[in-house]
DNA sequence: GCTCAATATAACTCAAGGTTATGCAAATTG
DNA sequence: CAATTTGCATAACCTTGAGTTATATTGAGC
């Protein structure tokens, strides 16, 4: 016996407010149009689903139980439009996430952290990952957003790079360093310190390599690789080594007032920060706003920077 | 957003089947039926329910949660199929069921236990009564079945009466009373011995008094009232008094081996215990199914009531 | 690049279900 | 008890959704 569930619906609808009359209110329809339901219904199941001749339209045992089913299904189809109602308003759904782990740790987490306070139901599915292989995911579809450094010619086909910072790197070390305090530096000066080697297939290393170059070192002392942020503060904050990091790595780690930058400059290929994302994700709704929300971040971010630096050219 | 529950279990069809052809074949409709009912979900939606352009037709995220909604709704949608086919086999709703007490509890009593055992979903709602409140209930729609003693020729307007068995009524006592013995028994034999009164609304009542009429006692002494069957039967058991009931009840406890009948024929009124039931109930499948069971019972008990008495006649 | 399999589209038909108008019967009321 | 009110059923009509077959289109795999 095959039932259709928008008959149930009905069902319910008419049981629980007391006649056609209001049900039909209820749901928005004519009276007829129930009444010619509801009696399609009964011949189909060849059963009475109301008291024959009762003026206020009382349901049989059948007519409630169907009925107790009928509203099962009227909540699943609410729910149902809920949910697509969130999905729309990009308030659920998942989204991949990718990045350079310094960057990931030090900066995206906390911005992520402010988006599921915003949005609990979103589920942020993260990972770490260098340009190519971000890129590749991106493409393939196994990534929504990626962040990474990357020049301004190079954005890969079918691929769209919103720049939010610039791709500055630093030298870091702890803030009682022997160098710290020195005004004028010279790369040489830097020479004796032992390094805190980013991952070889990270683009620090290799920024690491062309300042050591730069500064004529071929056999560079690494004192520790391979750890993530956290082992490197760690490592940086017991010990007189350097290392390499993104300014704005170092920036997010000021307030615990324990590691600074060296006050030189290296040059590196020109490049931004930014956020790397395939342009047919964007039609995921909690995509594009995760996206918004890291661009908005990104930018509050770019502000305070200025601001800070302008405050250090002014003194303090 | 109003959201069709058939989308959502052509959805979850073809989510769980695999693609919309598998999915066409699980509903037993056509591959583009399906196909365009889900372009219309998701046109109203404004929101791709599919990733596009992959073949085996994987679903996004929010496909796969609205498929989730469509299969609760499917599952309820064959609940309420199997309900309404339970109900029409009678395999399940509810019964109310009365008649004079002694009756109901002797007798009707293991037959809902029979009927029960092999319908654990049906509900027996069982109360006590005589022939005017039962006939009152029947007609008002309050009851749908009842059992009691009729007169042939008093059936009420709108109710049918199925005769079961003859309404015939015995005087009874325990098998060691003195008068038990006795081969020939005039009524003035039993005036010395107390009674055990029926209640005085009961049909036995009217009995008790025409049997004590005849044999002209006027004061009859009652040593106990007001009991129901089991009572009865225990101060019937420890006491030399007689009471009246009707034959069938008698006959269901002989295997207890305590009671007997009176070896006296009691002159009363003609009439038959009968199922008494409005013609309108028997249009619901149960009560029409319990009524048979009953009908069933009664002619297998005539059977053996008839059995045994021949046995008693040819020896035993 | 070709072939195969699966999905989308087209064109058409039919039935379900929407509407308004109206009839009819049960409840209520004086 | 008659009259009125109220609520459901029916009629007539129309729109829309959904079913069909035939066919175009497009990924996937070799």
């Amino acid at each position: 016996m095959q039932i259709d569930p928008n008959h149930l619906i009905i069902l319910a609808a008419v049981v629980d407010e007391g006649g056609l009359t209001q049900g039909a209110a209820a749901l928005g329809r004519s009276q007829p149009s129930l009444s010619r339901s509801l009696s399609a219904l009964e011949a189909r199941l060849g059963l009475p689903l109301f008291e024959k001749g009762r003026r206020p339209l009382i349901a049989t045992e059948l007519g409630a139980a169907l009925a107790a089913q009928g509203r099962m299904i009227r909540a699943a189809a609410a729910e149902a439009s809920m949910q697509a109602g969130l999905y729309a308003g990009g308030k659920t759904g998942a989204v991949r996430v990718a990045g350079t782990p310094v960057f990931m740790d030090a900066v995206i987490a906390s911005m992520i952290a402010g988006f599921q306070q915003a949005n609990p139901n979103v589920r942020i599915d993260q990972s770490y990952g260098y340009a190519d292989t971000l890129i590749r995911d991106l493409q393939s579809g196994a990534l929504d957003v990626a962040l990474c450094p990357l020049p301004p010619d190079a954005v890969p086909e079918g691929l769209a790079f919103d720049e939010i910072l610039q791709g500055r790197n630093v030298i870091a070390c702890r803030i009682g360093h022997p160098l710290a305090r020195k005004k004028t530096l010279r790369l040489s000066d830097i020479a004796p310190y032992p390094w805190i080697a980013p991952p070889t297939a990270s683009p620090l290393y290799q920024d690491l390599k062309a300042i050591l170059a730069e500064i004529e070192v071929d056999d560079f002392r690494v004192s520790f690789s391979g750890g993530s942020i956290s082992a490197v503060r760690t490592v940086l904050e017991g010990s007189d080594s350097l290392t390499i990091l993104p300014y704005s790595v170092l920036f997010m780690m000021r307030h615990h007032k324990s590691l600074t930058a060296l006050d030189i400059r290296i040059r590196h290929a020109p490049r931004h920060l930014g956020i790397l994302s395939a342009k047919s994700s964007s039609d995921r709704p909690v995509v594009r706003r995760f996206q918004r929300h890291l661009a908005h971040e990104f930018k509050s971010l770019a502000r305070t920077i200025t601001h800070q630096q302008q405050a250090s050219v002014w003194g303090v």
